[in-house]
DNA sequence: AGCCAGATCAACCCTTCGATTGATTCCCGG
DNA sequence: CCGGGAATCAATCGAAGGGTTGATCTGGCT
């Protein structure tokens, strides 16, 4: 890690945000953005071109939306796979826990919200790159005093059922498509409800949605 | 109106998007940021303060989530109600038929979506103070039903109706959610249905949330 | 071997949903 | 002024959803 100055690399898929961000953290002259990027794909071919002309970035800081394709969680993971030794800073304009958990175990360094200040941003950012993991106090007492901490994990057959549910398929179909009986679907559907914390499937496929457990 | 440089007062509650919009807007020179604000009430109070000096912004650049508070749309609402010759431009993440809608009628003169280009978004406020409605044709066609569209358009009411049901809600609970029976509840749902070629609620919640009828 | 979780199925009962038909009020536009 | 769409409500009926309990079978872990 440079002593001078610290490289970032942008990423988020709204220009007036990016810009932003670049206003912020350049202003304190101790930090440069080396570069920017839109999408998952566009970050991760940025990070290769910067590395391979030897001016790798410190930290990338990253939006958890970007639009249409990947998300800024699937993103991280993938530049965790091909280049671990870069720190990754996810900012978002919500802090629910199932992000923050979410982002922390796809390997980020980091969370922060939107509403951070400037100084708060900047901060954050030198701590990633000295590779601490930064959450504010906020949001790490949300996440870890909340004791109820581990959601239960869905099998991948109540993803299936899931997936079915978020057509609109009913019971008879579901099984039918499936080669079960409707009375496995209702089995699965309850226990569906019972782990997402939800009364009925329509209510089960926006808080799938919401977690990211299914496409869409 | 002053012809040389145009006035605009920033309303957003995140800094860093602020910092963006300002960068963005100031990057061309004709335009000016007069002051900022991050909540209903201080922009308010800052629209009367720039008046009683003389200098009343030519532009409101509102963002349509506030945090807590009244939203972007009851600002606009408010802001109207006292300074009814204050064009307000509505910037939002989403841009769904329900928000556009909603902007409109609460007398916004624009509306767009974040992943704007810097240049669409200085064009639009130049429309806005020109005293035109903004509308991207994106958005404006998805609003207006399309054009090619044999899809019927949903009414208002209906896409309320769609956002209960998105949440999960029963009819029992939407009825008492909108004062209304669920008579009329079930009435609307099959309306729904039949406009959007849809069987059940559920993938009524999937089509809609497709379509960007409803937000997710 | 013993245990446990996931997947499978069944029977029962009550609630909710969705389709249909028909009616009223209001307001907008031709 | 009249037609039509939007919104409101009612009554009915069969289909589907959802809660509960209990059971069997499999495979992996200890």
């Amino acid at each position: 890690m440079s002593d001078s100055r610290l490289r970032i690399l942008l990423v988020d898929d709204h220009p007036v945000v990016r810009a932003g961000l670049r206003a912020v953290l350049e202003s304190a002259g101790r930090l440069q953005v080396a570069a920017e990027a839109s999408t998952a794909a566009e970050a991760h071919a940025a990070v290769d071109r910067l590395q391979g002309r030897g001016e790798g970035p410190d930290v990338v800081v990253m939006d958890i939306e970007l639009g249409q394709g990947p998300s800024g969680i699937e993103a991280t993971e993938q530049l965790g796979r091909t280049h671990p030794q870069v720190p990754v800073l996810i900012v978002s304009t919500y802090g629910t826990v199932s992000d923050v958990q979410a982002a922390v175990s796809a390997g980020a360094l980091g969370y922060l919200l939107k509403d951070a200040s400037a100084q708060e941003l900047r901060d954050a950012v030198a701590q990633a790159a000295a590779g601490s993991l930064v959450l504010p106090a906020q949001l790490a007492r949300r996440v870890l005093g909340g004791g109820a901490g581990t959601e239960p994990a869905l099998s991948l057959r109540e993803i299936e059922i899931l997936e079915e549910l978020a057509l609109g398929r009913t019971n008879q179909q579901i099984a039918a498509g499936l080669f079960i009986s409707q009375a496995t679907v209702k089995t699965h559907l309850n226990h569906i409800f019972g782990k997402l914390g939800v009364g009925n499937r329509t209510e089960a496929v926006t808080v799938a949605r919401a977690r990211h457990l299914i496409r869409g």
